[in-house]
DNA sequence: ACTTAAATTGACCACCCGGTCATTATTAAA
DNA sequence: TTTAATAATGACCGGGTGGTCAATTTAAGT
């Protein structure tokens, strides 16, 4: 069966690159109702006709620049996860954290797509995405806690479940007041060590 | 100094709540972009001519509800921070967390105008209103938390800040789910007391 | 009952949207 | 060079938006 994007793919990479750059920008800077086909289009520098021709709907470009954003963002948490893997829970949740800082410097845009996709209601087959990113964030999480209740670095005796909702409570939180705190230009007041040092405190001991 | 809303103030209470309630309908369920003051005309039985008259502009009448639906929260906050002030810090956590989820319970659509303004990015004057809510979370938190430090209920030595940061994390993110899986109908999956029990727990002890 | 002031109305405006499709420009084959 | 197939274009469509304002209805004062 031939892909929706497949007229898409088959355009010369310049071409393509200018086109999912403008998008970007594009659903980075507004929400998906709001975000405008003809901003698209007369960023990339071709005309309207064109880009219904290579993605039928406006929602299926969306889901395109979506699953680009997510793949990127995959990518970032896979390389941590193998790369830490034989480092213990405290240290690896520091990578972790640093990673997904790293990730908000290099592509702020992606971040800007996959923070509003989290928090926001209004994209297409939100509810869809949403579950499957719990589920990517439950398994990814919960390896890492395995991991660690393996080693008898964590109470072996901990709820599972919950403990991944705190830990991705407080890494999503952080990173997304990160991330706004950079794009409003003040991020001098977030020291990273600080916080990366307290949040991995806080997951070993607790508040007493 | 006259309010813009004077004119609203004005009318006959009925026809108020008939043009708030349908505002908070349409603010509840479309994003600011999105909601449409045609619906909002339609929904409450008055002309387009009289709304505008009464609201000068779209963001103003947000401005309005978005102020009651805060009002509403800070009541409930009020109210459950006054009740437990002699209560140690684990029981009063718990009855802050029941507090959140009664509020989502008798006012969802607030609720959701909440949750949408917090964590979406296209409400007017976001930033500030943003800003405003972290120094209202702030204090609140704070002084919980301060008041547990005091009895030597926590870490005398605990980094206040980061602890309230934590706290807002985990609360925040709680009661966000809860609203969403109540408002997708499936509810039960979410065992209140459980729930309660491990957040509390978890900010005494942590994961270890 | 008549006049005047205030409140209410909805047709209307300029603008923008996602999406279409007849026309034109480009390329490949003969 | 002519023809046939393919790719690109942008004027256009129906529909929705926030906001306006002349005209009408309602209420108040005398």
């Amino acid at each position: 069966m031939i892909s929706s994007t497949n007229k898409f793919e088959q355009l010369p990479l310049e071409k393509q690159s200018r086109i999912v750059n403008a998008s970007i920008s594009e659903f980075a800077e507004k929400d998906y109702e709001t975000a405008s086909m003809n901003t698209v289009v007369n960023q990339a520098g071709i005309s309207k006709g064109s880009l219904f021709n290579y993605f039928k709907t406006k929602s299926i470009l969306y889901d395109h620049i979506y699953k680009l954003a997510l793949g990127e963002v995959k990518a970032y948490l896979r390389k941590v996860r193998d790369e830490t893997i034989d480092l213990p829970f405290q240290k690896r949740l520091s990578k972790i954290v640093d990673s997904g800082v790293q990730f908000i410097i290099e592509h702020p845009r992606l971040a800007k797509i996959y923070f509003r996709l989290i928090y926001s209601a209004d994209s297409p087959n939100r509810q869809k995405i949403v579950s499957e990113l719990q589920v990517l964030s439950n398994d990814y999480l919960g390896e890492i806690i395995q991991d660690a209740m393996d080693r008898n670095e964590l109470d072996p005796n901990l709820d599972k479940g919950q403990a991944v909702f705190f830990l991705d409570s407080v890494l999503n939180r952080f990173l997304k007041d990160y991330h706004e705190a950079k794009s409003h230009g003040d991020v001098d007041q977030f020291n990273r060590d600080e916080w990366v040092d307290g949040i991995t405190i806080f997951f070993s001991k607790g508040l007493k």
